[in-house]
DNA sequence: TGACAATTGTAACAAGTGTTACTAATATGG
DNA sequence: CCATATTAGTAACACTTGTTACAATTGTCA
């Protein structure tokens, strides 16, 4: 729209650059709930992602979580390794296809999300708490439209 | 402010968590600057942070690189060391402290960031582009809100 | 001063992540 | 059916990143 030309210099400040800022937020806000799950429970970021998945959905096979956490498959494979070692999944091959491995939280498993889940909840309470319910609706259309803006660009190559 | 307490079982959509929705956004964003300097300048992302300051800034030492990318000094050691390797930084020792060592751009490296300044501005606004001003103001305005918050909870450990 | 602490930057090692190759199992199709 | 292709998952390798330890230089205070 305002492509305006500009002849003089461009300068780049980076603590104005929104690329920038938008990963510093990034760190900070990730930070902020990988303390929940880190420290307490010992989990790697993939693991407490893996984990939250299987908490809404029973039973997926490696491929359906990959699909919903957006992981590649061999993260997916490491994490649920990590979690399996922790007691917290138990895996059993498909009766019927038998490539493919079952997975579901262990009853620690369950436990342990079911002791994460409010605490991950409310910090992202917290994280939005100082801006109106308006401006959170705002915040993520903003966020979407920005996303899809990205996207055109990454699918070009 | 709207603390209210449920009873009702929480559950966990990762796709509606804001810290999730975060990092996605941060992800293709961040490729989407990335494919400016990867594939035809042949950057590393920290290598690039560290370009754009010394493209504002003159002879910097490498602690403050560090201070001004919020890089820890390994990284900026290991993307200085690239850069001298690719011609696009000079490293001099301080005359006065010499455990300093002062960094500044090469022409070519001048050259390079005078290229992808414009590039890497022209894609932060191709991105904002579907915002309006008042909406961009807010959407930072909101960030920094955020970021305030994630930093309280950070701060205590 | 001169011994000890602090600072700057790098080297060396450990840990994590991505990429490719591979095994096991199932689908395809001549 | 049997050879070939495809799929699910993992192992093995290379590469990146983080952590710790260190050498070199300067500051500090008895």
């Amino acid at each position: 729209m305002t492509t305006s030309i500009k002849q003089t210099p461009q300068a780049l400040n980076l603590d104005h650059f929104f690329p920038y800022q938008l990963s510093q937020l990034n760190a900070i806000v990730s930070d902020a709930i990988a303390q929940l799950y880190k420290g307490r429970y010992q989990l790697a970021p993939f693991e407490w992602r893996v984990l939250a998945v299987l908490g809404e959905h029973k039973k997926l096979a490696a491929k359906e979580i990959g699909q919903r956490t957006h992981l590649e498959k061999m993260q997916v494979s490491r994490a649920v390794a990590g979690l399996k070692t922790a007691g917290l999944v138990t895996q059993e091959t498909d009766s019927e296809d038998r490539r493919i491995t079952r997975l579901q939280l262990s009853p620690a498993g369950r436990d342990l999300y079911q002791q994460i889940v409010p605490l991950v909840l409310a910090r992202e309470a917290f994280l939005l708490s100082s801006l109106s319910d308006e401006e959170q609706q705002l915040m993520r259309k903003l966020m979407a439209k920005i996303a899809e803006q990205a996207q055109q660009l990454n699918d070009l190559g």
